[in-house]
DNA sequence: GATCGTTGCGTTACCGTTAACTTTGTGCCA
DNA sequence: TGGCACAAAGTTAACGGTAACGCAACGATC
């Protein structure tokens, strides 16, 4: 008997049973007085509460998601989290579910397939509530881990594909196609594109996409094309710029796959005496905080990022309560400014 | 006997007794197939492993981490995920500890010091292996459930004060005082401070008592501030600059909290007709990606994001296996660009 | 050929919590 | 006063793994 050593006085974590012995009540009531403290008595619950607060006691969600049916984890699966292109996403989904007591837990594939098969087999490993990944085009391996996981899966950014079961974002084809419409409009003719377009970024390949073919509908000469594998920033599309005026004097357009990149693009144009919008207009994707005060100011595609985290969060809380799956459309918004306004045109 | 259904051809979700049963061996020898495959025979391995594959068996971390001793979570908290100010630390930190295959578990307390108190809690709730915090001020009872939890706690981005346990970032007074050093020395007199300090903003308000202790020591008058509670944006520091110049026209240089601030600044003072650098000198803090590429290019403290994300989870390997707790200097950069640049200093 | 260490697998006992039942106590009404 | 509903607590059995231990089969050793 006094051979074994229970050791309750040690520096171990409490757990129900340090908090009920203590009380001397059962470790069910002390669970009780947790999840349902109407059915423990006032005075009961107190002296629970007290003993937890004395112990800084704080729930084992292992033990209790192993147990119970829920988990409170929601999976987020983003493919980059440089600059701010997907920050603003995860911290208005973040904030809405944790409203829900929802605890987020993220990867960061960086673009790479393999990485995402291995986050999302981590991600479900712990069984979570529900998932929202961007993109709608994952590894075939991918698709089938989440359809077997049976919870709801939320595709964001983009919608135009194959949806699992639920998504919110936009068509990003169409996105291109609105540059090479308004670049058009605003007079330009010979267009160009720059960027970072990786293997596994679908969606800048379908911005290419409807931009290219917007062009060619409009008659135009083929775009020009200069992309890169590494991610995006001001040094790249700086050089980018440079050989694509380099080997193409003609060009009168630049789309940039991203704000970053298209500042780059500008710093790069001015080295070389060229004037934006005049010689050559300049359009970007994004919105990022300091295209409007870049000089000139920078035309750009403005996606609704709060909305789509919170149109997300929407979405897991009412799939989860057993709402039927859905595919929303989240508007975006061509913002003109001044670097596609050619006065001469 | 026959009544009771245990219903394994559902489409429950597998676990190690579905591939036990399969394969015809026990659970504990599906398990060892996993974590020591080398115990395992060769032949019987593949076998467990082809019924793995074939049922998209994922493991339970729920289980796992209840039985086991490790949890492979490491809970992040930031206090902010608008811009890049710490997604690139998050980015760096999540890359390097998915090496280890632990996971990161993401909070967000936007400056909400209860906000803070309720997701460490939550995270604690989940027995991670190691937190990760941004700052070094907490509240007294955060600090508490930090201290009690047992794990490596490491602090980041600031490293003057209180250190629980591992600090990983800088002393941000000394980045304020390096600011008005600069200023000084480029021929600025009269400084202003603009830019978002919240309340639970530490690290602002200590970059900020910085630049007055240094404008004082040299003799300078009073360092006027203005100030909001709200996040930082171009579209604050427009108004903030605004208003500064409006009431105090004397004013010859602007630090501002962060570099999107400076953007706004730097187009409100281009309204009102006032030249940077000649007239008014801008420095700021933060080094967003476009600070390079503003007119005119925005002096800014660059602080290295990446090398506090690689050292915190160097930090928190090492922590974990057993090393001693100690505080990193992480060293920063005031990059000087022509918006402190006055030609006739 | 008895002894022994090794390999390869099965048994069993938890980990901390929840959920379904069971028990006990209490007030109310017929 | 018996019966019954209901509230408040206890009992017990999972949940899906891991780890300590047990044990048979095997080759190597003396």
């Amino acid at each position: 008997m006094d051979t074994e050593i229970t050791d309750k006085g040690a520096r171990s974590v409490p757990t129900l049973a340090s908090i009920a012995e203590r009380v001397g009540v059962s470790v069910n009531t002390v669970s009780r007085a947790l999840r349902a403290p109407h059915t423990v008595r006032p005075e009961l619950r107190q002296r629970i509460n007290a003993a937890m607060e004395e112990l800084n006691y704080v729930p084992n969600r292992l033990a209790g998601g192993l147990s119970g049916t829920r988990s409170d984890i929601v999976g987020v699966v983003v493919t980059s989290l440089y600059y701010s292109e997907f920050a603003s996403i995860i911290d208005t989904l973040q904030s809405a579910l944790l409203e829900r007591d929802l605890q987020v837990m993220l990867a960061n594939t960086r673009y790479n397939a393999d990485q995402e098969l291995k986050l999302v087999r981590s991600i479900l490993s712990w069984r979570p509530a529900a998932i929202a990944i961007i993109g709608v085009d994952h590894p075939p391996k991918v698709v089938e881990l989440l359809k077997a996981s049976a919870i709801p899966i939320i595709e964001m950014w983009d919608t135009d594909g194959e949806v699992i079961d639920t998504a919110v974002g936009f068509d990003h084809t169409r996105v291109g196609a609105a540059q090479a419409d308004h670049l058009i409009a605003a007079g330009y003719r010979r267009i160009a594109f720059i960027g970072s377009v990786r293997e596994n970024d679908r969606r800048a390949q379908k911005r290419l996409s409807g931009l290219e073919i917007a062009a060619a509908a409009a008659g135009l000469p083929e775009v020009v094309k200069h992309t890169a594998q590494q991610g995006g920033s001001p040094a790249l599309g700086e050089r980018l710029a440079f050989e694509l005026i380099e080997g193409h004097p003609e060009i009168d357009a630049i789309a940039c796959n991203s704000d970053v990149v298209a500042f780059g693009a500008l710093r790069a144009l001015k080295t070389l005496g060229k004037r934006v919008p005049d010689d050559i207009g300049v359009i970007a994707f994004g919105d990022n905080e300091a295209a409007g005060c870049v000089t000139p100011p920078l035309t750009t595609v403005r996606p609704d990022r709060e909305r789509i985290g919170k149109l997300t969060a929407e979405a897991i809380l009412a799939r989860i309560n057993g709402a039927e799956p859905c595919t929303t459309i989240v508007e975006w918004e061509l913002v003109a400014r001044e670097s596609t306004h050619k006065k001469n045109a």
